[in-house]
RNA sequence: GGGCUCGUAGCUCAGUUGGUUAGAGCGCGUCGCUGAUAACGACGAGGUCCGAGGUUCGAAUCCUCGCGGGCCCA
């Protein structure tokens, strides 16, 4: 069957979706599980994308990598790079059997955030008002929605998957999975309620976790404020009549930025060794921190419109605004310390529990640098607060429901939500005379992840998983291979840091927690999976029974209390973190619980991959965590981390901003191999930067370039019938440019492998485009006339025959990346061709390289003619003549053995491409050049020291010709510097040459190229005959004419240089051009024509029709 | 606040144990080449190597201190 014709300018997009219509009806991906069914197993892991939304692009690189690596290891050979070869020349083994499991996160706020958007709901009440079971019922369908969406736009991007069988973390099998191993923690003791003080989410309801803390931080304006706690006055001593006993004149300065908390004060903190300063003003004293009091203070953060923040007002500045002052005092924190005072709102009834106890307390992390040295400290109001009060076993005040609003005994606060109260504190405050000052204070402040809204500190209940065992874990850490190294360093660093899990949150959709716990003695127990739970379940089974594991299915169910015997144990109305759901997966999806003898021969997995930021401490974590617990070792041997996609300028790309670009839209607009290809070349410890700049660079370097090849290689295939099993050569009928393409492609084939086995296939992808490059620009260049004469001569069929075998080879090895495009290319050159082939190119095994067809010095000699041939087109531009102006003589002075045997082989190409009559080589530069002296300082500097000055002034003085003919007879030389005669030697100096009259040149280290510059008559005229050529043939591109289309030709010109030129070069004008005849009269009936300018005053009018 | 890391051309980035005139790609300009090419080639313009000190004959490179960005932790 002949070549499909291949268009040039071909739609890439819709080639990919004929493709993946071919894949389909030819099941091609059943087809390759099929031929590697059996064979040695390689596993690897999904992490589960978040089936909340479309893709974007940025999901496709990770994607891309999941993609990849697969398809290699489908096809790869067992022993890379060298593999086992039959005597046929086949691969004997070779594949290997995949899971291609992909994975669907299901559970979590982000689903439940944007169900409540749909419904417009502002809080958790307004979903108990919709019906819980409602609600998870949308939630689950909104995950079944997205996954369907995401399902068909990784199709699209080319992914092969078992997509029947993708799993999903709502599933039952998931959720009972996490019960078993909660249980497993819960044996080993780890599981405990705890009270903490934690950032809570006042919107949804819920403690947010260290880990998504870390996401939410947002510059924000507080008010915060410089408070006065009254010190009470001594009793008073008999005849002191200056005070009353119930007007105070002594105060603590606080400060703080959350003037709601003021409401649940209970102590002032001081660090006793920092010094303190009282000061007096009017009647009044004040204590506060002397640098605190004396420092410069500035916003924490800066914004890039600086007029939007205000800078802040020393603490002295403020005393100076209310007039005069004196400092009265210095005294060490320690004597404050035990000092009694009255809190801010003492008279409130919610604060009555602080107001006994209220002192100034000792704390080393006290400041001088921020606020007043004097802290307040409200132990259920912040973390730190919280454990120095538990230390000192304060009371904790906890003002605040659920939803952020204050409790009804806080007086005028009540039923009001904390970041609403700030203005009647203050007035509060000011009203009582206790306020000093307020200000408008920017920092970063923690937000929710999700919703945005601020975060509080919030005393509460959470469920956690003690990591005391974390030690571990790190040990599971070193078993796995990271790429990034570092990544290995920042798990470990993580490990070190991290608190206990945190693995309740108080919402609706997720993970059902399986705590059932008794109210009345306080018992709880963990529930392993569903039969543990029918047999204790005292009622509520049958409302329960036929319902996945979730809220509000599952809270029917009541145990008795294995303890006091309660009957009525209801299950705690927390949902599971949602890392905790992917966490799970190497051993849910994998079956350990249901068919352990399959799950041993896929685990641990040989690769994972994902986008590291957050990853580290979120599904690394949560992975490495689960299956130390469960089994004792890492769930991998390869962990790959890779960067963030950015726009086209740097930017992180985020819906908010604009600058996301959808999936499908930039599919259909630049195609997805386009998009693979920057990604995998992209390293991945870098950010990689998509846009329409890059995506185009990406075509322009690599995908046109092998397209081109492609294209030319077919385009003549299919007008010369050429067929691969009958045009073939042998090896002593390949040109020297034959054997070193195919030395490049085998070493090219080696490192392939080495880069895919080490999932570094960026650098593989940096060779392959080097590849393409030289394939392109020189072998083709150089080769091309080879394919187009008459008939198959021995030379020809090599042409050919070697074109065929390198296109074919090059597109198997990247196949993997660019499945589309190299399966285009495989159904025309291969599958059309041939019988007994596979029918897609992902099902031909990876070819191995021969070693025997690389040759090193070959590489290296087509390397110098490569660099020559700059050099001498160099020399060109400084001769002024163009290209087709042919010139005498070209003379090479080689820098080295490789360049003297490169132009003495590659003479011809160098004629050619050069457009010279000769090329001579010359051993040395006698003549040729003046010569310029200059020191090489990396030498000398060693050798002359501080006398490196000297001795270059002493070089400066040297007579350069002279020298260099020295230096060519094998003379030493010496310098004389400070008085010592010091030898020098050749690669002492550094030695710069330039040419005569006649000729232009070009050096390069010690290598020399020269033009002969001189043009003799019939030198210009066959330069004016290509100029003619060219212009004719352009006319016949414009014309539309076929390649093999014959001419009729009007030359007719006035000039008589040009008549000359045409007459002395008729039959080369004829030939180049297929010119049947070449007239010098008009040709009336010519389809097309021009006058063309070939020199100033110089002009032909061409003209021509397809001749017969 | 602590740790790590980065700062080089308009942009994205190389730059080896310190050593000649600091490079590449993209973009820009000039010229050239082309019947596979949406290309390609030659040349050119474009640099406070973040700043200030120090070590050294010599610093983009090593040291110290700043400034700025990023990441991680608090």
């Amino acid at each position: 069957m002949p070549f499909d014709k291949v268009d040039p300018k071909v739609d890439f997009p819709a080639m990919e979706r004929d493709i993946l219509s071919f894949w389909g009806e030819t099941h091609a991906f059943d087809k390759l599980r099929e031929i590697n069914r059996g064979k040695p197993k390689w596993s690897f892991l999904d992490g589960p994308i978040t089936a909340n939304n479309p893709m974007g692009v940025h999901h496709a690189w990770g994607r891309t990598y999941k993609d990849l690596y697969q398809r290699y290891f489908a096809a790869s050979p067992w022993t890379a790079p060298e593999g086992e070869r039959r005597k046929d020349g086949k691969l004997a083994s070779w594949g290997h059997e995949l899971r291609y499991q992909n994975g669907f996160d299901c559970q979590g706020l982000w689903v439940e955030v944007e169900v409540e958007k749909e419904h417009g709901f502002a809080s958790k009440k307004d979903i108990e008002g919709y019906g819980i079971g409602e609600f998870v019922e949308e939630c689950k369908a909104r995950a079944q929605k997205f996954a369907g969406i995401q399902t068909e736009q990784s199709k699209r991007l080319g992914q092969w998957m078992d997509w029947d069988n993708s799993y999903y973390t709502m599933s039952d099998e998931n959720n009972y999975s996490i019960w078993a191993f909660l249980k497993k923690c819960h044996e080993k003791g780890l599981i405990y309620k705890g009270v903490d003080v934690m950032p809570w989410c006042p919107r949804c309801g819920t403690g947010i976790s260290q880990m998504e803390m870390n996401e939410g931080y947002r510059e924000v304006a507080h008010t915060s404020v410089f408070v006065l706690f009254p010190i009470p006055p001594p009793p008073l001593t008999r005849g002191d009549t200056r005070r009353s006993p119930d007007s105070p004149k002594e105060f603590l300065l606080v400060w703080t930025t959350t003037p709601w908390t003021l409401s649940s004060n209970v102590a002032a903190a001081v660090k006793p060794d920092m010094t303190y300063v009282k000061v007096k003003q009017g009647d009044r004293y004040y204590y506060l921190g002397k640098a605190n009091f004396e420092a410069a203070r500035s916003q924490p953060v800066q914004t890039a419109d600086k007029s939007k923040i205000p800078g802040l007002t020393p603490i002295q500045s403020l005393f100076k605004n209310n007039g005069a002052f004196e400092v009265v005092e210095e005294l060490p924190g320690s004597k404050l310390v035990d000092l009694r005072y009255h809190g801010p709102f003492d008279s409130l009834p919610g604060a009555a529990e602080a107001v006994p106890v209220h002192r100034v307390i000792a704390w080393d992390s006290v400041t001088e640098s921020e606020g007043t040295g004097i802290v307040h400290i409200a132990p259920g109001c912040g973390a730190e607060d919280y454990a120095l009060g538990k230390e000192l076993g304060l009371p904790r005040i906890a003002p605040l429901f659920e939803d952020g609003k204050f409790r009804p005994e806080f007086g005028f606060l009540a039923g009001r939500r904390f970041d609403q109260v700030a203005d009647d504190v203050v007035a509060d405050l000011k009203t009582r005379g206790l306020l000093f000052a307020k200000e408008q204070y920017w920092h970063r402040y923690p937000h929710c992840w999700r919703c945005k809204d601020e975060l509080v500190y919030r005393l509460v209940d959470e469920w956690f998983i003690n990591m005391n065992w974390r030690d571990e874990i790190m040990d599971s850490v070193r078993q796995a291979r990271w790429i990034p190294e570092w990544g290995l360093e920042r798990e470990l660093d993580w490990l070190r840091n991290m608190g206990d899990w945190m693995i309740s949150k108080k919402r609706y959709w997720g993970l059902a927690l399986p705590i059932w716990e008794c109210h009345e003695c306080g018992h709880f127990e963990i529930i392993g999976d569903r039969e543990e739970l029918k047999a204790l379940a005292v009622a509520g089974w049958d409302q329960f029974d036929g319902h996945s594991p979730h809220r509000p299915w599952v809270d029917e169910v009541k145990i008795r209390c294995p303890q006091c015997g309660n009957k009525n144990v209801s299950r705690v109305k927390d949902v599971g973190n949602p890392w905790l759901d992917a966490s799970i997966v190497s051993f849910s999806t994998m079956k350990y619980f249901t068919d352990r003898e399959s799950w041993q021969q896929w685990f641990p997995v040989d690769f994972v991959v994902e986008a590291f930021p957050g990853q580290f401490r979120n599904w690394f974590y949560a992975l490495l965590t689960v299956s130390t617990m469960m089994v004792g070792r890492s769930p991998f041997k390869v962990l790959k981390g890779h960067g963030l996609v950015m726009d086209d300028e740097g930017k992180p790309m985020h819906k908010s901003s604009g600058n996301a670009i959808e999936f499908n839209e930039a599919a259909n607009k630049i195609g997805v191999d386009v998009m693979r290809w920057l990604y995998a070349s992209t390293p991945p410890e870098r950010n990689v930067l998509f846009g329409p700049h890059h995506t185009d660079e990406v075509r322009r370097e690599f995908i046109l370039p092998l397209w081109n090849v492609y294209s030319f290689f077919c385009n003549l295939a299919r007008v010369d019938d050429f067929r691969p099993d009958v045009h073939t050569c042998t090896a002593a009928e390949r040109s020297l440019l034959d054997q070193w393409i195919l030395s490049d492609l085998n070493r090219l084939i080696q490192i392939a492998h080495a880069c895919y086995s080490r999932f570094e296939i960026h650098r593989f992808c940096e060779e392959a485009r080097a590849f393409i490059d030289v394939l392109s620009t020189w072998y083709v260049r150089r080769s091309r006339r080879r394919f187009y004469g008459e008939g198959w001569p021995a030379d020809k069929r090599a042409a050919y025959a070697t074109l065929y075998q390198v296109l074919t080879t090059f597109n198997r090895i990247i196949a993997p990346i660019v499945p589309f495009l190299t399966e285009s290319i495989y159904q025309n050159l291969v599958a059309r061709q041939c019988t007994d082939v596979p029918a897609s190119v992902h099902h031909v095994p990876i070819p191995i390289a021969d070693a025997g067809l690389i040759d090193e010095k070959l590489s290296s000699l087509v390397a110098s003619s490569l660099r020559l041939m700059s050099l001498a087109r160099s020399a060109r531009k400084e001769s002024n003549l163009k290209i087709r102006q042919p010139v005498a003589e070209l003379v090479v002075v080689p820098g080295n053995d490789t360049e003297r045997e490169a132009v003495e082989i590659f003479t011809d190409h160098f004629e050619e491409e050069i457009n010279v009559k000769k090329v001579r080589v010359r051993a040395d530069r006698d003549g040729l050049c003046s010569v310029k002296v200059a020191p090489n300082n990396k030498l000398l500097g060693p050798k002359f020291g501080r006398n490196l000055q000297a001795a270059k002034a002493a070089i400066a003085a040297i007579d350069g010709v002279a020298l260099d003919q020295r230096l060519a007879r094998g003379e030493s030389i010496s310098l004389a510097v400070a008085g010592a005669d010091v030898p020098i030697e050749l690669g002492d100096l550094v030695i710069t040459r330039s040419y005569g009259e006649g000729w232009a040149g070009a050096a390069d280290g010690a290598t020399v190229v020269l033009i002969d510059t001189r043009i003799t008559p019939e030198l210009r005229n066959e330069g004016l005959a290509r100029d003619i050529v060219r212009n004719v043939q352009n006319l016949r591109k414009d014309a539309g004419l076929d390649l093999a289309d014959r001419i009729r030709l009007s030359l007719v010109t006035d000039s008589a240089i040009l008549r000359g030129a045409i007459d002395q070069f008729l039959e080369y004008i004829a030939a180049e051009t297929l010119a049947s005849e070449i007239m010098d009269e008009p040709l009336h009936s010519a389809a097309s024509k021009a006058e063309v300018k070939i020199e100033p005053n110089q002009s032909v009018d061409i003209a021509l029709v397809r001749a017969g």
